[in-house]
DNA sequence: GACTACGCTATCC
DNA sequence: GGATAGCGTAGTC
């Protein structure tokens, strides 16, 4: 695991829960997220078994059930959310940037129309390798 | 009303 | 043909 993937296990575990400082290692739940996590970065898993119930709008969360909805190694445009959506990319976007939950959420597997990966929270290259890492593995 | 993780079009080179 | 700028759009804060 290189040490983007790292810095994205480390975010990604932070974003889960309220703050680094409640992290605490010897939590069982804690453990589980950490080992989906290690063979999710590895290709092992391609799905995070987790039952989520993030906090928004009626609106983020259509679209955060789209984003749900697309499948490991799969791509969806912004576009494509905003029609199924009766909305448009921009307001979809705005709905990924507000993603409580990083991979459990797969807002990484959204791109742009044109086939341009888009913008993502930790970074676009964070989010390309994602996907390649998705790509390989399908 | 300002901001935004987009898309389309016109314009310039 | 490509790069860029400007504007429309829809949702959030």
């Amino acid at each position: 695991m290189g040490n983007f993937l790292l810095e994205l296990h480390k975010k990604t575990i932070i974003k889960f829960l309220p703050s680094e400082s409640h992290i605490n290692t010897n939590n069982p739940f804690i453990k589980i997220i950490e080992k989906n996590l290690n063979n999710y970065f590895l290709g092992k898993q391609k799905v995070l078994p987790f039952t989520i119930s993030p906090k928004g709008t009626n609106f983020q969360k259509k679209v955060w059930n789209e984003i749900l909805a697309i499948k490991y190694g799969k791509t969806k445009s912004y576009y494509e959310i905003a029609n199924i959506l009766s909305s448009s990319p921009r307001a979809v976007g705005n709905a990924c940037a507000k993603n409580p939950c990083l991979l459990f959420i797969p807002c990484h597997r959204v791109i742009h129309k044109n086939n341009i990966s888009g913008n993502y929270m930790m970074g676009v290259k964070i989010k390309k390798k994602l996907l390649n890492l998705e790509k390989d593995n399908y």
